[in-house]
DNA sequence: GAGGTATGTTTGACCGTTCAAACAGGCCGC
DNA sequence: GCGGCCTGTTTGAACGGTCAAACATACCTC
């Protein structure tokens, strides 16, 4: 491996200045046209790429930005996530760089930081009340989540990028209703992250809306997120005494549970009862015989962060909410009112 | 954000030269205990970290190492891989820089090189006679593959880190014969990705072995890894006049294929044919009744792949094979072989 | 023709670290 | 008491870029 030529060495060989070749990169516009072609046909020749550190050193920006890889559970959109988030990080000459940390613990963010190795961070996973904005807004530390923080109490500040889960269930209940179904059950989970009550929250809305029942019984609340703990809950669904038509689940895999209690009692889903889950996952399509569920739009999302984190420090203070593509399969073959995104 | 303290702050507020202070962190025993404590005191007490692109331009090496994220499939263990791979990484105090290629491109690759952005690349999802590999050997830029490449004429070099596949799966096979079993199935993918044929060997070996049927019609292939491939390929297994009572899939999603048309034909998956995948993504621990497949040392071959390019550049031809570890569920029942692990 | 402005290009200094070589002093042997 | 060696510590000089300001030209205006 040679050593790499430098702004010298061009600047040597297009008979110019160093200053000239780096304007060739940061300030094209400030080179005459004749100049610029001599050295990129210098540059070209030889190579040459500008030396990220010796630049990052000068301008004090890394042009990186940290992603902490999930530990436990690495939620199932994981890796389409990263990779959305790669190329909208590439599309501004960026890059992601990756790094762990233990539950709650903030010094590996610390030290990405007093190394100046990250010049800002994206999150995902947001619970409520999320101690990592609380800690990075206190530093005045650029970042941007994947997901909003639910507060506690008052109102935060947290630049976020999500998905209206509200507004995705509430299409999907009247994409259920145009379909005939009266009443329609919702499987969620216990304890609420923010996501969950945003989901509740547009059944309910949906429900109210077109007049049908969004009481108690019709909710059903899972421990954790793994299909036994939802074929429990549509079994509650299914003793009721006027038991649902159709159940709109929290998460594909609450729905997959669904679709195996169905199937214990000898109905099949999308034609005895409707079952829709969320987030596209590999399980929906691979279930027989496919579930509907809600696309995030990760690139969108991944462009929608990185935005926010490069521009010229104006607005630290982002919120884009964009809207979940419903992808119907047979399980609930509703009609897709043609997805479209907001920002 | 106020400017990070550097290391003349540290070397006036200790009362020493800021060589010293380098010196603390690079060469720690050139340095007198008390000089280094009172250099350590001061470092604490100032927050100090040695800003990262400064020392990567002197010393002419980023810390990082580049993974390219897999545009298409992405395979299932992706995520649990990367978050081993950081890990593994930061224990030899370096991180993960994540970037895409497009399919075949490998100029990604090269500018990462040119402007000396990372110092080593990271490979996975290796393909028979894989161009990347030629293309790093080449430029002698170091580099370490998740998987063997099968080269299609002649050895290769190539520093690997894989799983042997052919010893998980003749495990599998001998496990399912302690099990009773006399005919057992492979179900594999139509074109020889190395790692294939390499589980189909194990498969022949152990049939083999134990004087069971290896021959021709106990082997189908999958076009495609999908569910409705792997369970057109079960049904040709189960149409034969003499059909096997066990089958090997090459991969989850195959075997949950092959457990869908059991279930048509009013079959259970364990009791009255076994089934086995491969990998243990989440579809084997989520599918009833639980499905028995590989399980992928992730955290060993991580450290494998961080150990061999850290590795003061001595030997660039490291061939890591580890042994896989058999996780057993419902679908057949078989006597773990306390899973080692060879190094 | 002097002064102002616009356009391109160049020069010196610096970003924060580490390398290489010089330096200071203590201890040894002769 | 001088040269050699060992242990710590310090000083200058890079590493490869970019910023800021200086420097040329040319073109315009009065």
């Amino acid at each position: 491996m040679v050593s790499s030529p430098t702004v010298r060495d061009v600047a040597a060989r297009a008979g110019v200045s160093r200053q000239t070749v780096s304007n060739v990169f940061n300030a094209p516009d400030r080179v005459d046209p004749r100049t610029m072609a001599k050295v990129l046909t210098a540059v070209e020749a030889l190579g040459y790429r500008p030396n990220r550190s010796a630049r990052s050193l000068k301008t004090r920006s890394a042009e990186l930005i940290g992603y902490c890889v999930p530990s436990r559970p690495a939620g199932p959109l994981m890796d389409t996530f990263l990779h959305a988030l790669c190329n909208a990080a590439e599309a501004v000459n960026r890059h992601v760089l990756l790094f762990t940390a233990g539950d709650g613990d903030m010094s590996a963010y610390q030290n990405l930081v007093a190394q100046q190795a990250v010049d800002a961070f994206v999150l995902s996973d947001a619970v409520d009340d999320d101690p990592r904005h609380r800690w990075l807004t206190e530093r005045k530390i650029r970042y941007a989540s994947f997901g909003r923080t639910w507060p506690a109490h008052g109102e935060q500040p947290a630049p976020w990028v999500d998905v209206d889960g509200a507004a995705a269930i509430h299409d999907i209940v009247t994409g259920l209703v145009s379909l005939g179904h009266q009443r329609i059950g919702f499987l969620g989970w216990w304890h609420g992250i923010g996501a969950m009550q945003d989901r509740l929250r547009g059944w309910r809305a949906a429900c109210a809306e077109h007049r049908l029942p969004h009481g108690d019984p019709l909710v059903v609340r899972a421990i954790a997120d793994t299909m036994a703990d939802g074929r429990a809950a549509a079994r509650r669904l299914l003793n009721l005494a006027d038991p649902p038509t159709a159940m709109v689940a929290v998460s594909d895999v609450l729905a997959l549970g669904v679709c195996q209690e169905l199937a214990g009692r000898g109905l099949v889903p999308g034609k005895d009862v409707a079952v829709t889950g969320f987030d596209d996952t590999m399980l929906a399509s691979v279930v027989e015989p496919g579930l509907t569920s809600v696309r995030q739009p990760v690139e969108r999302i991944a462009e929608a962060l990185v935005r926010s984190l490069v521009g010229g420090d104006g607005h630290h203070d982002v919120r884009v909410l964009l809207r979940g593509e419903i992808v119907s399969r047979a399980s609930a073959p509703i009609p897709t009112p043609t997805a479209r995104s907001v920002t």
